[in-house]
Formats: structure tokens, sequence, C-alpha cells
DNA sequence: CCTACGATTCACT
DNA sequence: GTGAATCGTAGGG
């Protein structure tokens, strides 16, 4: 008996909000052979028309982002690089293409089922906490692609987001986003969410010991206007 | 048609 | 810290 999927009224709800509500709760991925469970430890928001790191901003409609115009709780994946897929939950209210990029899992079920045949340069076994770590590494790993663009988070399915044990307010750090340097005065917003002392968690520890409390989100002025 | 580049990762200095 | 891998997509001619 699997857990039930969030509700879509779940990410009906200001983006920045969902990001960080979803971490602790479930991303499940099922083939006809096995069930993968993983908690959502690491997610980032992304606000647009407005957020100039946003793949919609300034109100970019294409074929590619095409799943952020549309239903709440639905999957918006895309290719980076050319390599790695990334997936995003679609949330905010209605109307706005925003949606939340999950960037790391922690793996709850049994971990023979992924155990990469991987070694370092000793030939010890990769660690399981980097097997779901970073956003294009945890779609290799489970195997998520376009396949699933567009596809309802909110339904039990071969991939969904299930009810978990929502990660406590005072265990999240706030940090700003990776990856988008580009962003000008948004690259600084703290828009992207961890769980404290989480191995399973990306990015530079620098960065993430330099996370602030979820607490102090709110004093942190959105950039006005582009000058 | 052609070109530039990215919400990344990993090997290497 | 630096650079390469690798290709769909967007935007311009």
């Amino acid at each position: 008996m699997l857990p039930p999927p969030l509700p879509r009224d779940f990410y009906q709800r200001p983006t920045v909000t969902v990001a960080h509500n979803l971490l602790g709760h479930h991303l499940i991925r099922q083939t006809h052979t096995q069930t993968i469970v993983a908690r959502i430890v690491e997610t980032e928001a992304y606000c647009g028309p407005h957020d100039l790191g946003a793949h919609t901003s300034g109100g970019k409609r294409t074929p590619r982002n095409e799943a952020m115009y549309g239903e709440k709780g639905h999957a918006y994946i895309y290719l980076i690089y050319g390599m790695y897929y990334c997936i995003n939950a679609v949330a905010g209210p209605v109307h706005r293409p925003q949606a939340v990029l999950i960037r790391a899992l922690d793996l709850l079920s049994d971990p023979a089922q992924l155990a990469p045949k991987t070694h370092d340069r000793s030939g010890n076994p990769t660690p399981q906490h980097t097997w779901l770590r970073g956003p294009g590494k945890l779609c290799k790993t489970l195997d998520i692609d376009k396949r699933f663009y567009a596809a309802d988070l909110t339904q039990p399915s071969s991939l969904y987001i299930a009810q978990g044990t929502q990660t406590p307010e005072s265990e999240i750090l706030c940090t700003p986003r990776i990856g988008i340097d580009y962003a000008q005065a948004w690259t600084a917003i703290p828009w992207r969410f961890i769980e404290k002392n989480n191995p399973a968690v990306s990015g530079p520890p620098r960065l993430n010991r330099a996370g602030i409390p979820l607490s102090q989100l709110a004093e942190f002025p959105l950039p006005t206007h582009e000058s």
C-alpha cells in the first residue's frame, strides 16, 4: 500500500511556499518490476514571468516550457547541456508560469534496486547518498526523461509525488539558486531550499553552510523593476 | 539554414 | 578552480 499522492491544491499556492513545503514528501517511481521511493530534500522555486532566472522570464512561451503554462501539479521536464534531464513540479497561482525544480532525493526504498555498478578511483563503490544528489543525476538514476513531460504528478502512476512527512521548518535552510549567474538581481534571492545537514543535498558545502533559516526568508525584498 | 548556449556533472590541475 | 562532454531549443538571417 503506497501513500496517497499530494492533491492538486498543494501546488496551487505561491511557488516559494510549494518549494519548501515539498521537502520531506516522496517522489515515487514505479516500473513493472520495482517501486522506488525517495524523500525530497532539495528544491528551487522558479517564479516567472518576473523572475529572470526562470525559463518563463519575460513571459517567454515556447514548446519547451509549455508545461509551465498548464495545470498545476504536472511535470515540467527539460534537457540541459545536451545530456541531463531535470524535473520540476508546476506550481503557483493560476496562469502564472512557475515551477519547483527537484534537485535532490534521499532514498527510502531498498538500495539494492538502484545500486549503481560505478566505483571511484580507488575502486570503492559510490556511496548511496550520491545516487540521487543533483537534478541531472536523480533523473538519470530514476530513468526520468521526456516520456514524463507534463505527466500528472497527482495521480498514482509510474511517476508521482506522494505524501510523506513534511520537513519541519526548523530543519530547512534557504540559499541562492544554483547555476543562474545570468539572472542579475534574482541570482541572490534565496529560493533554494535544503534540509539542514543532509548528505543527500547537492551544491557546494560552503553555500549550504551559509544558508539562512526559513524564518528569515521574508526579510529578502524582491527585485522591484529591472533598472 | 546556421549558430550559440544552458536551472549539470565529472575528471583533472 | 577549470574545462570538456553533448544536443535540443530558440532565435536570427
